[in-house]
DNA sequence: CAACCAATCTTGTCATTGACAAGTTCACCT
DNA sequence: AGGTGAACTTGTCAATGACAAGATTGGTTG
């Protein structure tokens, strides 16, 4: 019919990356199989051979996003200061933000989905293992301050892609992550 | 046609109370307005005509859901420990959570209706104004403790919502939520 | 008290979507 | 050369959101 290659080649990644434009621009809702195929230029059917369904596409691009979050840390190395390893954290929201918002989202996704599992807890290992030489550093218990430090990063990299945050902030993501986790280490 | 009266009487509520419990249970992406119809027992066009559209729906969910937190902040007075006010949002959070989900999420929502931001607005006032006695305490400015105490509790609370923080936190939100935010205060 | 009126709710319809089924094309391997 | 399975296609169906037009009702006015 078109003049298209039959096998487009590389659908999945394509796929994929058209996900998280979509998601950039007007968040996860707004992800369709079918706009996606039409964006890439294959037939309407042609996602559910990579992906089994809508929840298996947004399974694989969380996977994504746990994985490349994953490598940012883990180029990080041991950190003594958590500013650092916060400052990394948002960076990854903000630049990655297609698949970030859907990292969270145990509704939308297979959340029993093997290679989802096994990328999220890479992360978060990763994740622990940076903090953990700052951590040891506290008075508190270490796992409380390992979850108040997640909280806080988390919760600042979800308010900043929400826009509610007052403007004062200034327009970097990085500057004021590490302004903000500062508070909590007390370092200034 | 069936014996039920034309006039259902409390619609409008009825159907914010019923796209509340869906979503405690299954997430907003399960919101649908034909299904919200029948569970109340009315026809399937019924919701548009108090909510205009899916989006009008969540909207009003939403302002519920601040006028709910900022009625909950307000009761609690100005604070001196930042821990009382973030169990507060944390406790409205976990307790509303079919509301609390929808607030945070711009893409659902009619960003731009008057009465939502009239009610966010209340609600961050009052949120502020509980802080306040706090956070001027701190040698660091103002504006970015408050930043970090919102941060803070709203990634905890989301992330707590979502299941993934460590289970030894225990079972209960409000204490966890204490333990944590005294981190941040350095109280112990 | 009757007639109206605006709000409330209904039925009917349409384009779009996710999911599924069955067929077609192609790359690769023997 | 031939086959074999993965990659992709067309076709279809029920469900949904949105819209249009009509039916019902409680209140309100003349």
């Amino acid at each position: 019919m078109s003049d298209r290659p039959y096998h487009h080649g590389d659908l999945r990644d394509a796929l994929l990356t058209a996900a998280a434009a979509v998601i950039e621009e007007s968040g996860p809702a707004a992800v369709t199989l079918r706009d996606l195929a039409r964006r890439v230029g294959v037939s309407h059917a042609a996602p559910a051979h990579h992906f089994g369904d809508r929840a298996g596409l947004m399974t694989a691009l969380a996977t994504d996003g746990y994985s490349r979050l994953a490598d940012a840390v883990e180029r990080l190395g041991p950190v003594t200061d958590l500013r650092a390893a916060g400052v990394a954290y948002v960076s990854f929201a903000v630049g990655d933000r297609g698949r970030f918002e859907v990292m969270f989202r145990p509704e939308l996704v297979h959340q029993d989905d093997p290679a989802l599992r096994a990328a999220q807890a890479r992360a978060m290992g990763a994740l622990q293992a940076a903090v953990a030489g700052w951590s040891a550093d506290r008075a508190e218990d270490p796992e409380t301050v390992a979850v108040a430090a997640w909280s806080l990063v988390h919760g600042f990299a979800t308010l900043w892609l929400q826009g509610v945050l007052p403007p004062d902030l200034g327009a970097d993501a990085a500057t004021a992550a590490s302004a903000v986790a500062g508070v909590l280490t007390g370092t200034d």
